[in-house]
DNA sequence: TTGTAGTATTTATCATGATAAATAGAACTG
DNA sequence: CAGTTCTATTTATCATGATAAATACTACAA
């Protein structure tokens, strides 16, 4: 017999770990210890059999998986091959939305916590603000006016209305905050669904008190009033909160997949 | 299983998804249909080559993409196969961490957003602990009195520090709330680096400024005093700050590997 | 110069096993 | 009954191609 003690049966047994996990740990560290930033390439499929010592079955599993993490592109041809790449906003957002798909998660929950960061992530981006993010910020309220729409167009507007907090994050300086408010936008985005038997009327009240609120924040970050742009985006987050609530608004339980995602998430790469 | 079906060549050509992302969209489909629950077994290799008409290799792929982002574990065996999982919060960390390595996080953002949501989380928990999670508060605060200890033990009490901000979310009822700030728990746990040349006192004074603030909180939630914790942690907060800029924290640029993860990562599901 | 056609490279996908390891459940044993 | 062994099932990993498709580059033609 082996050397190998005989193994007791503990309640929990260690996993043993797969090669192409390991291989994709390799991988991870070669990238930190070799400094390797985007666009720099990876030794191609056979290189990387010899060089860990694999088939090319776990290889091209190991590839996959640092694929769907989104820290690699692969292409074909010459000089083709896995390259690094900055792991896209969009990919992120999506793997997190595996994890809440399974947590259960209200409307309120989302709102709570957006009436948080908001208020302090347009306070801060006040100051950033260039004239163009400013003329961007106005041509989208302009697009949010709700006119005499159908109930699509009424539901589109919801989403042009996220596009305003997501020009404001663009322009705020903390990447982590940032990050905090994308999320939520995303999550509204995707998820929010209205039940089908609300009339229209209060959908286009709630686009006018959004068109308000934006004017009203606008006007305030032109004046670089950050603390008035705080109280107002408070102000706002709670009123939406409420007409969201009156819409019954509720978020659709479901995985979002790839391919409702940015084309990024495909893998092409620009340079 | 025969040949791939031939391109049209267009003159705008679009990235053609890869047979193993759409079998793993159609998964994932099922999974939504289905409404599949964890637990629930997914049909095994041979079956899902026929079900999709893929080859094994490519069947093999999408499971491995699926497991990748947390939604499956698979195990070997009679009646083994792909079972549905909860994403594990530590999987959904792990991946978003893959993200925060290419952003140029400082410490001042991770703070910035700690101040924002700590506060609000630690209020928000009050009025749900438990006996059972005051006393464990209590434990936790004991477990962090720096005595003399080396260096190592005084990291040790960095993280021993998070655990009880960790214990803190657990109680809040709000699950995004909770995800957000266990999210910045666990950045500041696996990231957080000092310059070696930190006196040894300034940890000690930072471990009992942890302490001291702590206790205090601890108190206030025994009185049920919401308002008195928020105020409390947002001081807190802000001093830890400080305290962490004194000994010249800063964050590690790297990836995580799943190796240094919790268990559940390993694909492990008791039941 | 500009566009096209050819060529070599590399991944994508398929096919077809073989051996090893993990595992659940049945059969056996003290 | 409790523990062990046997056995059938299923994935893990390897091996070894073959054909198809995408792509970078080069050579050639208009």
């Amino acid at each position: 017999m082996s050397s190998v003690p005989p193994s007791i049966p503990s309640p929990v047994r260690i996993k043993q770990p797969k090669r192409a996990d390991l291989v994709t740990e390799d991988v991870k560290r070669l990238i930190t210890a070799r400094n390797l930033k985007p666009g720099d390439r990876l030794p191609n499929e056979k290189d990387l059999q010899e060089l860990f010592g694999v088939s090319k079955s776990t290889t091209r599993e190991a590839l996959k998986s640092l694929e769907v993490q989104g820290l690699i592109t692969i292409s074909t041809g010459p000089s083709g091959g896995a390259t690094i790449r900055e792991v896209p906003l969009e990919r992120t957002l999506q793997l997190m939305q595996n994890y809440l798909f399974f947590q259960d998660i209200s409307m309120k929950d989302l709102y709570a916590a957006r009436t948080i960061l908001e208020p302090e992530l347009a306070a801060g981006a006040v100051a950033n603000l260039t004239d163009e993010q400013l003329a961007r910020l106005e041509a989208n309220i302009e697009t949010c006016q709700p006119a005499c729409g159908s109930n699509a167009t009424l539901l589109d507007q919801r989403q042009s209305d996220l596009d305003f907090h997501d020009l404001l994050a663009e322009a705020n300086g903390d990447p982590f905050l940032r990050f905090l408010c994308q999320l939520i936008n995303e999550l509204l985005r995707r998820l929010v669904v209205y039940s089908t038997d609300t009339p229209a009327d209060e959908h286009v009240s709630f686009g006018c008190a959004n068109v308000r609120c934006h004017t009203a924040i606008l006007n305030a970050a032109r004046n670089r009033d950050a603390d008035e742009v705080r109280r107002l985006m408070k102000e706002h987050m709670e009123e939406a909160e409420s007409f969201v609530a009156r819409l019954n608004g509720c978020l659709d339980g479901r995985l979002i997949l790839d391919s409702e995602m940015a084309p990024q998430l495909r893998g092409f790469e620009p340079r």
